[in-house]
DNA sequence: AAGGCAGAAATTGTATACGATTTCGCAGGA
DNA sequence: TCCTGCGAAATCGTATACAATTTCTGCCTT
């Protein structure tokens, strides 16, 4: 039997339920509460969101198709683990496409917009502070979406989220040390260039800070540890 | 009573079935043969493919997802119809990447991948002469996908992927004169370039041939036919 | 004691039943 | 004639039942 939580309807109003759960999955992942090889039962994962396997898949498949998880076939759904090489590519796709999103940005930029992104860097820098790596982390990635935004492209942006995501799910699995995250003032910088207007400065900027990036990530296959022992064996 | 059709578990050996109707689904928007505005219904689909809704909606979903069709809660999965400033971003979109793409194509090719272009482009000229425009427009995107390819980049050639994906859902509904489609050989001379190793030069025609291709549509709103009256109002 | 093979348990894949919402048709009134 | 409102039909949303497949467990054999 399903009892269905406190709230009858959701809280906020609208009805996709499998949006709502498949947001907050994303969510967990995004904030490393959820991590690269955990299995998403669906009759766990329905339990504890108190619906329906059925509602449950439909979540689950709208993770798959954002390559934040992996199902297979009559084995069940995993967080996504990615290789080396995906997380290379991710990274070259962000590269080709965030300098350029950042250039246009700087030509839109106006007061609302400059608050924004500024509000959003304090929010940074006050989890970066309270040691929530994790909340630091998603925000770090919305910083980046904001930007396609100002920049007026809702697919680019829609692109952007997409490999943001995946970015997420790469520094679970490769980031050098867990302790030190950038507080890299990269995105002061950002803004900066963007305030001004200019361009030309905020694309050399964005390309340094995804080097950057990069550069902090140890892209050697990973090691074999508790849960991927047995996969590296299948 | 759902009896299944001649192939009891489809020709090809592999189980996915969603998967299979979602890419036959795919195909027929490619060619055009269910433009936009069509309703998909689940019942319907179903008894098509020979399976319940139950695989149909996963199947819907995976389109919905791809910006193919559109789910419009308690009424149904319907063919996406972009909008005038959609279809702008797509291309810009395109634009962004695949020049850039191209560039790095031409700096991988080996034999065998060029013989594939060359093979890819006569198809390509055989379709258009024998007047099938949908397969020829197939062909034509699947040919800047494996561009992508040659480039070795396999996660900008999906995201190319969905945005040729949903160019041809733009063509369908923006193209100018549906007679004519592009001979305009601006594939041949990409592989001359890419031939060549070229990559300064394949950059520039791609570049061009995007132009172009924007240029052949007419991004008016969407004249109100028969379909569409309605949801003009709604 | 180690390996391998049933049989059982657990988990996913698919179909179907039922409830919720929208849409359509038709009767009634202005 | 046109509009309005109510009931029926159609269609989608979700839960549940059952089938298919995998995984686990324990006994048997070597």
């Amino acid at each position: 039997m399903q009892q269905r939580p406190k709230f009858p309807q959701m809280p906020n109003g609208k009805g996709p339920r499998a949006a709502q759960i498949a947001a907050r999955l994303t969510e967990a992942i995004h904030e490393h509460r959820i991590t690269p090889g955990m299995k998403l039962s669906e009759d766990e994962v329905g339990e504890i969101f108190g619906v329906s396997r059925t509602v449950v898949r439909t979540a689950l498949q709208v993770l798959s198709h954002e390559h934040l998880v992996t199902i297979a076939p009559h084995r069940g759904a995993f967080v996504a683990k990615p290789t080396p090489r995906e997380a290379r590519e991710v990274f070259e796709a962000r590269a080709l496409i965030e300098p350029r999103t950042a250039h246009s940005a700087a030509g839109r930029m106006t007061e609302d917009r400059l608050k924004l992104l500024q509000t959003h860097i304090a929010d940074e820098h006050t989890a970066l502070a309270e040691g929530d790596i994790g909340r630091a982390l998603k925000l770090s990635g919305q910083f980046h979406i904001e930007i396609a935004h100002i920049a007026d492209q809702a697919i680019i942006a829609d692109l952007l989220r997409q490999l943001i995501s995946r970015s997420s799910l790469i520094i679970a699995v490769y980031w050098r040390r867990r302790s030190a995250v950038c507080e890299s003032h990269a995105h002061d910088a950002l803004v900066g260039a963007l305030a001004k207007g200019d361009g030309v400065l905020a694309e050399e900027v964005m390309k340094g800070h995804l080097v950057d990036l990069l550069s902090l990530l140890d892209l050697q296959e990973p090691q074999t540890s508790a849960t991927s022992l047995r996969e590296a064996l299948s």
